[in-house]
DNA sequence: CGCCCTGTGTGATCTGGGTCACTGTACTTC
DNA sequence: GAAGTACAGTGACCCAGATCACACAGGGCG
């Protein structure tokens, strides 16, 4: 599949000469499912545009710590790749793995400006793209702040089954200890906790959300 | 003091064309220390530019609590009067308050459009804005996940000192605690380990940053 | 001067959640 | 079917930080 089919397919509310544009300048990126898509310390060179699979973004710590943040999905843009790389910029600090084998457009970043003034179909995504991030971002802050883990990992949970589409979450207890930043034994409580109160089921190896 | 003026002062790498049509279109608005500039729940209608005093910008959690985020100063602009206002949306979730008596710079959103697509010099003022609030928000994260409170507690202090400009920070206990979302006498406590530590003395009603 | 009010110091206690040390249970591989 | 290897459950314990309950100091103001 080329550039231009991938752009019809997910982004069919872009003008036609922004797809051309943009299939004759982006090279398309296959990623398999595990791989790690951008590397802690490491600069852009492209804005990056999601047309399958599905990939994790991730903040790092300095202590190797990961907490999950946001799936990217086909039709999103990373918003990062898009501020981080409007200049030069020591580390990039932020971790993006692919949990499906997936294919993005890279667009190279000297494009940006002359898409942005050309196209506005283009500038609302962009702009688009960086308020629902910035949101996301807000949202973030506030859980971490001020909920407790039980609320973030309801949250954690809908917001899984959500990107996922489907109720049954292929997840173990130490994956999502992971991506919340918190331990296995905790999760492992707290999702009991949860089922006592039926609002799932716990299975190995998957949690099946109960609707209501 | 008009708008031109304003503008010539603190945003001097704006082409003088950006200038007039800021100038032609934008309303100055004085705001005296201690009133709120945005409240939560409320929409945007424009973007701002600071240009005189220093506004604090907070974010709020559902019970009322408020969390510091940055200072804002002459020359900044509000990426998120910037991101949240591109387009209708329920709440605004952020509040910003007035710690001296400020001057702003309102510009409707109707021009940002054109206003990106006919100044190189405010498209990249926008741009690099989100980039840098995009950031600060990135470091508030993993500061609040990874960081303890004493750790936060340095950096915070930092922060005023470089925004405050002086090593002198008038700032009660109550308030750093509520910045921090904690409570005064924890930071009560964790102050008087760093005055042990000989990185600032303590006296009533301001704390004194020691060099080094 | 005594009163009050705001800011600060300090101990006692409580609790969410992290850590440690296990046990138990499926599924895989040979 | 035995052994090994993820995954999951559970108790015991610890600790940062919140909360409560004070006591006290300085500064204004009648």
């Amino acid at each position: 599949m080329n550039a231009i089919a991938y752009l019809d397919q997910h982004f069919p509310h872009f003008e036609q000469g922004l797809k051309e544009q943009i299939a004759a300048h982006c090279t398309v990126r296959q990623i398999s499912a595990g791989e790690r898509l951008i590397q802690t310390g490491q600069y852009f060179r492209s804005t990056m545009l999601v047309t399958e699979g599905r990939l994790k973004l991730y903040r790092e710590g300095e202590e190797g710590d990961e907490f999950f943040m946001y799936y990217l999905l086909p039709g999103d843009a990373c918003a990062l790749s898009m501020v981080c790389a409007s200049r030069p910029h020591p580390a990039s600090e932020i971790m993006a793995k692919a949990i499906e084998d997936s294919v993005v457009l890279m667009i190279p970043l000297q494009l940006m400006e002359s898409l942005m003034q050309e196209f506005k179909s283009w500038y609302s995504f962009v702009v688009e793209t960086y308020r629902s991030r910035f949101e996301e971002l807000l949202q973030i802050v506030d859980q971490v702040l001020f909920k407790a883990l039980d609320e973030r990992l309801v949250i954690y949970l809908e917001h899984q089954q959500k990107a996922l589409g489907s109720p049954q979450l292929q997840l173990t207890h130490q994956e999502i200890a992971n991506d919340l930043n918190s331990s296995r034994e905790v999760i492992s409580r707290l999702l009991k906790k949860l089922e006592q109160q039926k609002k799932l089921v716990l299975h190995r190896n998957y949690i099946e959300i109960l609707p209501g």
